[in-house]
RNA sequence: GGCCCAGUGGCUCAGUUGGUUAGAGCGCCGCCCUGUCACGGCGGAGGCCGUCGGUUCGAGUCCGAUCUGGGUCGCCA
């Protein structure tokens, strides 16, 4: 049965507990871990968010009714025990913090009893995440996620006392908002009092924070909640948070430098980790060049080599009419795998086939010679001169895609990364930072048939190549004033300066092929706010929930968020998204259409 | 929307070319045990093999569909 707290209050946490306390008595509350009963002795190992400290049950010191109710005792009941706090007669346990003491109760009182979990509380279990995910509060009971969020806090909170220190304010932007159609599909908010009408959640403050810099707030600092509704992956939830930041006169350089203060801070504050500053940058296309990637993982080599060149006028007709079609060739040295069995080959093959390439080219260069798939193609010579340009040694395997630029370049990076973690190359210690900067202005979009901003529509692009922004020149010639931060091949964040110039902006609204009226309808609080004085501004926003979860080698995004969502954007422990009752629907003149079959 | 992987006692898994009564470890329940900490000893309970359909004399195993979860491409200004 239950029993009261009342007249019982915790003097600390049961990991909290030091030598220096023995002799004393404490009471302590949590959870029970682990019972081991001896018969006349029963030891139980008591839970918090701290850790864990034995507690020992002897009749001759609890009592014989403490003693019996101690008994009964299994996982997970919830205790409340007095006792002093004594050295161990027995062994210590060297795994414990608390290892070299014990509890001897005087007093149990059992606050809540529970049924017997679905599955062990305890660190690193191979639990399936379904199950842990319908029973997250035991989930989150368990040391890894715990440890997990007090991080996540940790560097909420060291954060805050940075940005402060420079000046930053922190100013909360509305969740309700409008809705814009660029980007992200936006979660929608029905207005109650407008029916038909829609808020819609935030992407991101990225217009309100402007708005802030107009207002003359300088530089702004948010933790701010960002919604998107889109397909969810390993590092991609629906709902995450963002630390935003945006700053006024200033240029890249002033908003990379208070970055990489604030990245190398967090490191040495929670990891002990001294980070290298500035770190290294790296232009777009020197990325996708090298890496064939905007994030590149510099932890480990294989680089692209572009072969194009080379491979222009040889006989393998692949290469030849990819590169005369305007395409590129493009290899990745894979050293010492010149021995890996045709099986792992064309599982390779798989790989680049599900990012559109159509094939996979291959050269092993062995002891005995060299074994080329596209042998009968190319003369020796020809094949001797691609083993040469790539670099290539007795035991490496040459892998090679062709077809347009971005694919090949993107695929070819994916395989790098790929054979990187199947082969172990990557050393999990590392932290490699680096900026991403001088991005295309536009994307060319198959999809709607025009470019689009590959950042956002605010983005200023650099100053030399404001002459080709106009929709009569080459739109794919300008860059953009932004950067990434990329740290081991995942983007942890991203800004841009801003325009600031009414003028510029109205040049790049032309380029997206919005009209005056479109413009004016979409964005027109911004526009009217920019008619009064705009001082040059810029910022960046981290994915929060990213940056914790590389900071602790993790590999997925819900492993930092207390309540995450499953892959089609529900939540397993309360079956979110539901229905509404039919009063709701038509206080807010909803129809429902159901979908046919 | 496409592709790939997984689903067998509470948990994690094994289950051979399709062949009697589906196994193990942990957990759970009962009894015993004064120094355990992966406690130990003895005994016990617990399974619609995700679901539906098909092939077959016979299906956990083969085929099809479907559901659930994971990864990924598209998507994510």
């Amino acid at each position: 049965m239950a029993e009261s707290m009342m007249g019982l209050k915790r003097t600390c946490r049961c990991a909290e507990v030091t030598e220096e306390m023995i002799g004393s008595t404490v009471t302590l509350m949590g959870w029970t871990q682990k019972r081991r009963n001896l018969g006349s002795l029963i030891f139980v190992d008591l839970r918090d968010r701290s850790g864990l400290m034995q507690i020992l049950f002897d009749e001759t010191s609890v009592g014989s009714d403490g003693f019996a109710k101690a008994a009964t005792i299994r996982n997970e009941y919830v205790l409340a025990v007095t006792g002093v706090v004594q050295r161990r007669g027995g062994a210590v346990n060297e795994k414990l913090k608390t290892g070299t003491m014990e509890l001897m109760a005087t007093q149990l009182r059992i606050l809540s009893e529970s049924e017997t979990p679905p599955f062990p509380v305890e660190e690193n279990v191979q639990t399936k995440e379904e199950l842990r995910l319908k029973n997250r509060t035991l989930d989150l009971r368990r040391p890894d996620i715990q440890r997990n969020l007090m991080v996540k806090s940790q560097v909420a909170q060291l954060a805050r006392e940075f940005m402060a220190r420079e000046g930053f304010l922190e100013i909360e932007t509305p969740m309700l908002g409008k809705s814009t159609p660029e980007g992200a599909r936006d979660y929608l908010v029905p207005s109650r009092i407008y029916p038909g009408k829609f808020f819609a959640l935030p992407q991101s403050p990225q217009l309100y924070k402007q708005l802030l810099m107009v207002a003359g707030y300088d530089r702004y600092f948010q933790l701010a909640r960002c919604f998107r509704d889109e397909d969810l992956r390993a590092d991609r939830q629906p709902e995450f948070t963002q630390m935003d930041m945006e700053l006024s006169f200033v240029d890249i350089d002033d908003v990379l430098d208070v970055n990489e203060r604030l990245l190398q801070y967090l490191w040495k504050e929670v990891l002990g980790v001294e980070v290298q500053v500035p770190f290294r940058r790296m232009k777009w296309t020197e990325a996708m060049n090298r890496f064939g990637s905007d994030k590149p993982d510099l932890r480990f080599g294989m680089e692209l080599v572009d072969v194009s060149e080379l491979v222009k006028d040889c006989s393998f007709g692949v290469f030849a009419n990819c590169v005369k079609d305007g395409g590129s060739v493009r290899g990745i040295n894979v050293k010492g795998q010149a021995d890996m069995p045709r099986k792992k080959i064309d599982a390779l093959t798989d790989f680049v086939k599900g990012y559109g390439l159509k094939g996979l080219a291959y050269i092993q260069v062995k002891e005995e010679g060299t074994k080329c798939s596209f042998q009968k193609f190319m003369t020796p010579e020809e094949i001797d001169a691609l083993v040469a340009a790539m670099g290539g040694e007795k035991g490496d395997l040459l892998l090679f895609g062709a077809d347009k630029f971005k694919l090949v370049c993107e695929t070819m990076g994916a395989l790098r990364c790929d054979l990187a973690r199947k082969l172990d190359l990557i050393d999990p210690s590392k932290f490699e930072f680096l900026w991403v900067v001088e991005f295309p202005q536009f994307e060319w979009s198959e999809e709607e048939q025009r470019f689009q901003a590959m950042h956002h529509p605010f983005t200023m692009p650099m100053e030399e190549d404001l002459e080709y922004l106009s929709p009569d020149k080459d739109l794919s010639k300008v860059r953009a004033k932004a950067y990434d931060i990329v740290l081991n091949g995942c983007e942890i964040g991203g800004g841009s300066v801003r325009i600031h110039q009414s003028d510029i902006q109205e040049k790049m609204f032309e380029c997206l092929g919005f009209t005056k009226e479109q413009a004016a309808e979409q964005f027109s609080f911004l526009l009217n706010a920019f008619r009064y004085g705009v001082p040059p501004h810029a910022g960046l926003a981290y994915g929060l929930d990213r940056v914790v979860m590389l900071m602790l080698g993790l590999d997925s995004i819900r492993d930092v968020i207390a309540f995450p969502k499953v892959k089609d954007s529900s939540d397993l422990m309360t079956q979110a998204p539901g229905v509404v009752a039919q009063k709701q629907l038509d206080e807010l003149g909803i129809d429902i259409r159901v979908k046919e079959e």
